[in-house]
RNA sequence: AGGGGUGUCGCCAAGCGGUAAGGCACUGGAUUUUGAUUCCAGCAUUCGUAGGUUCAAAUCCUGCCACCCCUGCCA
């Protein structure tokens, strides 16, 4: 018996203990009508997870019941998006491939006298389905014989009626507080062409009722879905009864994910796209996986963050800092560092040869436990960033400054003796001196000096545009910045080593932090001056 | 208003009658050639609220309050 983390798990223990079940089954079903985002991932990890931890199945379940909305390039996205975390599903099924077993099924309802053919437009079964608190009022073809509304239903298939004309209803309870199980409809005449069965169907089951089939007929146990669909179980359980599934699978809810700052709506996402706001739904703006990928986030540390914020059935919003705390860690662990430098700044070290050069030991990522090492060349011109330079320093500034010491990473300290401006008063190179005897390593100079600041060396330089990204705002928070733009894109000069951008926080009100080439730079808000800097990029950000 | 749910630290979240885990965030302090990392310490006398049962309640009972979902031939 495995230990639960959660109350799923803690179900499946007592089934499993129990005898109800001896395994279990899982699916992931989402509509192929978009891609997925953040919160698929959840249901990913939470599905899969009970795979891995029971040593069960657990299917990728397309549930294609609305072909109006669906297409291949959906479902071709998910099966990428899915490979990209890394699970593996024992089968890959679509509501589509049980089109005519359910079919089968809806036939057995009406012999059983549980379904029925109804005339009644969609406006007026609306009109009769009752209020919230009020009764709906009886279909007055509720009645129909066995036979005719075999015969009906029959015609409804061969495309007898027009769309809307007829439907096919359960027969359970206008009078129930539930409304869904006022006389739900479970099949509709539709002619649209599906992705996968073409215009062999003229009518298709509804959700309601396919589900349920489906599940049962993959042999699935423990059927998980979000909390809206609480109010469906009841109806989700009639199926199962009526007709007899054994073992039936069981219907779970747990509540989505919600996380501070980000639009998950598949509607606006899909407007998003549609409207151009976005490049597409693999901006690296948008929430989707698709997106997430080309931000740079890596797959291990998107699941770490599903598994570390569980599952509950209460309502919540996960802070955007949980996520960037997983990547970060990911990243700390598994980055390879390289230096860059976003906004170059010419260094010239006066007192180094003309023609002289090092090559210096860089580790690839100095928690690994077989250290690689990468060479970097010192020489008398270098770049380091113009954001680690201050022509006016706030108190504790620890990076360069005119006449102050810095240390250049693994390198040599040096200190800016003069300034170089162009002709609107700008600083174009600076003019240092280096401590000959202060070489990372070997450092006898006893100067003590707390900033250590990257840098790039000119001859080896490669350009890679960098690029910055905010995250897509909700707009009820931020009021007229809805789609939030791109933020400043920047040439930058990249030494030695991959880089994958990606901009970690937009969280004004914390920190903030971003990773340039794998490396971290984590500045506080109580410092003044990373505070304006906040402020500029927000500005950016507004544009 | 009828039905279905949920309320435990700023944010997630364990707990299932025996006297409040953990993570994120935050705050101190130590190490540090990344203002990172790492480390150590601190961070709910209290579990939406008011009563009740009990030797004992976040856990059981009752009332109240707040929030979420439901009136698609969407999923």
């Amino acid at each position: 018996m495995v230990e639960a983390t959660n109350f799923i798990e803690q179900i499946i223990n007592e089934e499993l203990s129990s005898g109800k079940v001896n395994g279990t089954y899982t699916r992931f079903p989402p509509e192929p009508n978009g891609y997925l985002h953040i919160g698929h991932a959840k249901s990913l990890c939470l599905n899969f997870g009970v795979k891995e931890k029971y040593n069960g199945k657990c299917n990728l379940f397309l549930d294609d019941t609305n072909p109006s909305k669906e297409k291949e390039e959906f479902e071709q996205a998910i099966k990428k998006d899915i490979e990209w975390l890394g699970f593996s599903y024992d089968e890959v099924t679509h509501a589509s491939d049980y089109y005519e077993q359910i079919y089968q099924f809806a036939v057995k309802e009406i012999e059983l006298g549980n379904a029925f053919v109804c005339d009644m437009s969609p406006e007026e079964i609306s009109a009769n389905r009752g209020t919230l608190t009020e009764a709906g009022k009886e279909s007055p073809y509720r009645n129909r014989s066995i036979e005719e509304n075999l015969r009906l239903f029959k015609q409804m298939r061969e495309g007898k009626f027009a769309d809307g004309e007829k439907c096919l209803r359960a027969k359970i309870d206008m009078a129930s507080p539930n409304i869904n199980m006022r006389d739900p409809v479970i099949y509709r005449i539709l002619r649209e062409t599906h992705y996968r069965t073409g215009d062999k169907w003229c009518i298709y089951p509804m959700y309601d009722f396919a589900h349920p089939i489906c599940d049962y007929l993959q042999g699935v146990t423990h059927s998980l879905c979000t909390l809206e669909f609480e109010d469906h179980r009841p109806l989700y359980d009639w199926v199962g009864i009526t007709l007899g599934f054994n073992p039936k699978p069981r219907q779970i809810e747990f509540a989505r994910l919600n996380v501070t700052n980000l639009v998950m709506s598949k509607r606006y996402l899909k407007k998003l796209v549609e409207d151009g706001k976005v490049d597409g739904w693999d901006d690296p703006r948008m929430p989707t996986l698709t997106g997430l990928r080309n931000r740079g986030v890596p797959a291990e540390a998107l699941k770490d963050f599903c598994n570390r914020i569980g599952i509950s059935k209460a309502n919540s919003e996960v802070q955007i800092s949980y996520l960037e705390a997983c990547i970060r860690e990911y990243l700390n662990a598994n980055a390879e560092r390289a230096m860059a430098v976003l906004k170059p700044l010419k260094v010239t070290i006066t007192n180094y040869p003309d023609n002289q050069t090092e090559e210096l030991d860089f580790d690839i990522n100095p928690n690994e436990e077989i250290k690689r090492t990468r060479k970097v060349t010192f020489s008398k011109n270098i770049f380091i960033d113009s954001d680690d330079f201050s022509l006016a320093p706030p108190p504790k500034y620890f990076r360069l400054k005119k006449d102050g010491y810095v240390r250049l990473k693994n390198a040599y300290i040096i200190k800016c003796d003069d300034i170089v401006f162009d002709k609107d008063g700008n600083p174009v190179e600076l003019l240092c001196s280096y401590v000959p005897e202060s070489k990372s390593g070997s450092d006898t100079s006893g100067i003590k000096c707390k900033g250590v600041i990257q840098w790039v060396e000119e001859s080896t330089c490669i350009d890679t545009e960098i690029r910055q990204y905010g995250y897509l705002l909700k707009d009820e928070e931020y009021p007229g910045q809805d789609f939030g733009e791109r933020m400043n894109e920047n040439s930058v000069k990249i030494f030695n080593g991959k880089v994958e951008p990606y901009v970690m926080e937009n969280d004004f009100d914390k920190a903030y932090q971003f990773l340039r080439t794998g490396y971290f730079k984590r500045l506080k808000l109580k410092d003044k001056e990373i505070l304006s800097e906040i402020v500029s990029l927000k500005d950016n950000f507004n544009k």
